[in-house]
Formats: C-alpha cells, sequence, structure tokens
DNA sequence: CTGAAAGCGCTAACAC
DNA sequence: GTGTTAGCGCTTTCAG
C-alpha cells in the first residue's frame, strides 16, 4: 500500500560504490568505456533496487518530452467513431514504436479559447500535433502557420492555410466514384455530401460532378443534399434524394457511414439495392464489407496515412524547417452495391 | 520557423527587477502578499515575455506527472470501437476537469511483456492507470494486487483478483432482460453470448439463466451460443441459435452490438423481429437507437461509469490506501425489438 | 577510467 | 514584502 520510495540515480551510486556520473554513463551506454566490474556493480545495483529512471528528470533535462497530442473535434464522442479511431490506432502505433507516447485531446471550445492548444506546446508538455478532422471553421489553426510548434493536419487541409498535411487525393476520389457509375451505365445520379467547411469533401464534389460533367452528365445542385457525416443524415438524405427525383440510378456518398445510412434509407423508400439504386461510398471503413449488399467503395488508406502522418510529424520535430504536404492515392474497391444500369 | 527559444523564470526575475521567489509567488498566488506594483510588474513582464511555466520542471519539482494512462485491449483497432470509445470520451471530460491529461495506451503483447505497464508509474510518467476491457486472461493485472500503482478497472473486474474497479451490475442485467422476456410471455429463449474469460460476461449469463430458471423456463446449454462480441458475430450465431431451436421467441444478446448483428441475422434468416423473435440487448449504445426495430436494451451508465471510473481513480491517487469497488445499477430501456409473444 | 560540479526550470523553507 | 538557497533527478562538460 505504502507509497514505495522512489529510488533515484544517487541511490545507485552509493550502493554501487561509484558517482552519479559513472550510473549515467554506464546506464546511456555512452562509449566512454567504463571498466567491466564497475559497470556489472552498477547495473546489479539498478537491478537490486528495481531502479527506473525518472522520465520526467530526462525529460527537462533533454528538453524533449517524448508526447505527442492528438487533438481530435468536439462530435458527441469523437472517439467513438471508427475513421477517428483508426487513424487514432495508426498514430499509436507509430508513435510508440518511435518511442513517442500519445496524449488525447479534443478541441472543446474551453480547450481553445483558453489557448490550451498552444499552452501545451509552450509549456513543453508535447512535442507535436496531430489534428484530426479539422475544417476551415477551426480560426486557431492559423496560429501554427509560423511553423514555430510540429503540427500536422490528418487527412485534410484547409485553402489559405500554410500548413503541413498528410491526406488522401479526394478530387481523385470523386472521379473514380463517377467512372465506375459512368462504366456501369449510370447517368442520372445523386450524391450525398456533408459539410463543406471540410476542404477535402469540396474536393469530393468537385472531383465528382466536373468528371460527371465532362462526361455529359452533369448533376443539378437539387441531386446533391447534405448527410451530415451519420448514417441517420445518409439514410434521410437519401430518401430526399429518391424524392425529388425517382428515376436517380444511382448516387455517391461522401463517406461510408453515409452509404451504409443511404442504402437503408432506400430500402426503406422500398428500392432494391443495387437492383433499382446502385451505392458507392468512399473510406472503405470495415463496416462496409459487412453491409447488405456488401458495399462498393472508393479506399483510402487509413491506417497507412495515420502511420505516415506520424511518421512526417516526427519529422518536422527533428527538423523544424522541413514542411510537408504529402497527398495518398485512392483505389477503387468494388464489391457489390453497384450494379450494371440497364435501361 | 526557428524555435523561439524558451523563456524561463528567470528571464521573468530579470526583466521585472525581482527575484525567482517572487515571480513563482506571484505566480502561483500563494497568499504571502507581494506588493501590488511588485506583482503588476511581474505580470507585465510575463505578458511581454510571453512566459509559460515548464510543466515538465513542475512536474519533477512536484513530483506529479499530471497524466493518467487509459489502457485499451489489443483489438483490431480498439479505439474504433463506441463501447471503448465513450469511455475514453468520458474518462477525458473527467480528467480535463481536474487538470489532468490523459495518456493512450494499447495492451500490446509487446508492451506488456517488456513491463512497459509497470514502467509508466516506476519511471514516474503517470500518477494512475485506467484499464478497459480486461478479461482473467490478462495475468499481468496481479502486479497491481498490492496497491503500490494506483490503477482501477473499468466496467469489469477478475474474480480472485483484489483490483479496485467501477462497473455496472451485469448479474441484474441478465436478470432484468430474463424479467422483461418473461413478462412479455416468452419462455423458449436463446442467448448469445460472448467471451467467459470476462467477468461480466459470466455474471450476465448467471443471472439470465438463473431467472429463466427460476420461473420454470430453464435455458438449455445449446442454446447459448458465442457471438464473439461483434455484429458479424451476433449475427451468425443468432442464425445458429434459430437452426437449432426453431421454435424459439426471444433471445437476449450480451451486447448492443451483437444484438444489432442478431436482428440482421435473424432477418436473413427470414425471421421478423419482433414478430416472429424477440430480441434484446445490453449496454444501450447510441446505435440501438437507430437500428430496424429500434433496440430495447438493458441501459448501462457508460459515460457515468467511465467519469466516475476516472473520478475514484484521483481519489486513489489522492489517498493511496482507498480502495473501490463501484458498483452501477442498470435499467431497462424499452423500444420496438421486444413484442408480446401471444402463443 | 572515474568523479566533482554545473545546470535543465521550478518551488519552498528560511532568512533579511 | 522580498531575496537566498537548497533541492527535484538526471545529463554532461571538464578535470583528475
Amino acid at each position: 500500500m505504502a507509497k514505495r520510495k522512489a529510488v533515484s540515480i544517487k541511490d545507485i551510486a552509493k550502493a554501487s560504490g561509484s558517482s552519479l556520473t559513472t550510473v549515467s554513463l554506464v546506464l546511456n551506454s555512452r562509449d566512454r568505456r567504463i571498466s567491466q566490474p564497475t559497470r556489472q556493480r552498477v547495473l546489479d545495483a539498478v537491478e537490486r533496487l528495481g531502479y527506473r529512471p525518472s522520465r520526467l528528470a530526462q525529460a527537462l533535462q533533454s528538453q524533449r518530452a517524448g508526447l505527442l497530442a492528438v487533438l481530435v473535434p468536439e462530435l458527441r464522442h469523437a472517439f467513438a467513431d471508427v475513421y477517428f479511431g483508426e487513424l487514432i490506432s495508426a498514430i499509436h502505433d507509430e508513435a510508440s514504436e518511435a518511442g513517442y507516447k500519445v496524449l488525447l485531446e479534443v478541441a472543446h471550445p474551453r480547450f481553445i479559447d483558453a489557448g490550451q492548444h498552444l499552452e501545451i506546446f509552450d509549456r513543453r508538455f508535447i512535442d507535436g500535433m496531430l489534428c484530426l478532422g479539422v475544417t476551415s471553421f477551426n480560426s486557431y489553426l492559423s496560429a501554427f502557420e509560423d511553423g514555430t510548434r510540429p503540427m500536422l493536419l490528418v487527412n485534410n487541409y484547409v485553402d489559405g492555410l500554410e500548413l503541413n498535411h498528410v491526406r488522401c487525393d479526394y478530387r481523385a476520389a470523386g472521379r473514380i466514384a463517377a467512372e465506375h457509375l459512368l462504366a456501369n451505365g449510370h447517368r442520372r445520379v445523386g450524391l450525398v455530401r456533408a459539410a463543406l467547411e471540410v476542404q477535402t469533401m469540396v474536393d469530393l464534389i468537385s472531383g465528382f460532378t466536373s468528371a460527371m460533367a465532362a462526361a455529359g452528365a452533369p448533376i443539378d445542385q437539387a441531386n446533391i443534399v447534405d448527410g451530415l457525416y451519420t448514417e441517420d443524415g445518409g439514410a434521410a438524405a437519401a430518401a430526399e434524394l429518391i424524392r425529388r427525383q425517382p428515376d436517380l440510378t444511382a448516387l455517391l456518398a461522401g463517406n461510408d457511414k453515409m452509404a451504409i445510412g443511404a442504402i437503408a434509407g432506400l430500402k426503406a423508400a422500398g428500392r432494391r439495392v443495387p437492383d433499382d439504386v446502385s451505392v458507392i461510398g468512399c473510406d472503405d471503413i470495415h463496416q462496409g464489407e459487412f453491409c447488405d449488399p456488401p458495399l462498393t467503395t472508393v479506399h483510402t488508406p487509413i491506417y497507412d496515412m495515420g502511420r505516415s502522418a506520424c511518421r512526417r510529424l516526427l519529422e518536422i520535430i527533428g527538423s523544424p524547417t522541413s514542411t510537408v504536404r504529402e497527398v495518398h492515392p485512392v483505389s477503387l474497391t468494388v464489391r457489390k452495391s453497384v450494379a450494371r444500369q440497364s435501361s
């Protein structure tokens, strides 16, 4: 029960009959060769007393916290989202391999308003930060433009702000989705979009609509509905689309959550998927594989991107002058939710 | 770009023409009244130079890291799970209100084997730890029985180990589910369970089966199938149950994920829910509200439990002698997935 | 090959 | 009221 009193390097020095320096040298195996016997005496003492160097003291000395923060948006339980969750897993995996630990932060208004997002840097609590799910509404981001605090946006960027980021090519994603629908004979298609303050969503929409238009099948504004990034929203949006334009034969949903919702919404409205209406999603989350029908979607390398983002952040920390703009390619994952349109 | 060189308390002392102590006293507003003019001079200097006390140095001095770790099991992307996610959100909210930050750790074999779960304590990196999703297979937990490192299990416990925990009453949950089914006339019921190394699952099963047995409607072992804690597993388990025992009129799933899967599985097998087969879940996750039919389930106060767990951990940190065994009551949330059995 | 001593940035007895 | 000083636990010149 009692708080085992911490054993410090001083205790080891005493116990092994050597000096602080010697102990430190042995432990950090600085090549300044310590004689084998001395080394052994130190190591024995360490073992015997169960000594563990204080990470705090080391951090203070080295001016490295060994900590990275992940900032997630303030959504209802942002951590309970598969997309963010997979990114966080990836970041955690990469960070721990590099000897860093991961701190969680939520972009609560009170967190931001108090300037905490800067404080954690300035108080030398963290070495760098990864921001997930940012939008152009997040005005606090501009404070990072001077590159003075190592920060990187994950799978997003903000038009007009010079911020490091690693993301997927959502414009290509939109184009690929359009090409797949066109190749299957679909020309009357709808789009379940989401928030326009998310730059990658804007890219997806523009990639999609311009590819459709280029093929002579432009998309009417009325056939673009907001699905709020949620399943329910996707369901409602799909229902609305089909109401506005009953002869739609296919639709793209801006992410898989909305696509899964859209499938449910279409079914509820009495349409068969994909026989009556085809659905294509974007992201390729795990769940898409198991819905009915299995979801055809544009694959984004979420996990790899997360790892890459973390790796790049560590590079920035190592060399503050470097700047990163990394764009990952996307691809098509064909399953069963898109059918050939014969009419 | 250049790394702004950190301004320290010493710089403030110099700039304000006072001593280190004075500055420290002013900043920590220790009541030793510093004269108003001096105080103002210090504050001005702080403002002007943009001084931020180093959290590292403070931590070293105070021997408090201000950090809590959350240890999640090594599942495929554990962070991408609504249940863990909600718990993490709750913990984060409570911790940040108390001025603590939250570190993420995953119970990878290599993390545990390296003894990292103890190291982060012994190297004074964290002040306490919260463990999610533990099972009796996690033998490393016994190292915490001596109470020497502040740790607490969240919504679980391990039979035979004396560990702090905050959890729900899953035995009662099983009983409540049984009572609700019985009250609706169901007597031929099945159970989609999950891993028996999870103590709360064992409790749920025992609460459920003994209540059914007590009512003269005992559950045959053949009517208990493993749903693996997943949607797919739940679907497969429900299909299997209905194959083994075609006249089942209801089933309990050990959590809502499996319940949602079970509904899909039953539908796929041609049964209507709840007209042919009723389904009751356990946990009350957000998604249950939106599935078809909306899920009747045993409500567990996940978020509140997470907050409470965190609060209790902080108490333990404050007073290492205290021991916590907190059990939260559960209740019934009636929606549409359980119907009256008329036959 | 090893030890003494300074310093990382901050706090808090203890003087003046 | 304010300053001096001694740590917190560690790393790292710089002498011996």
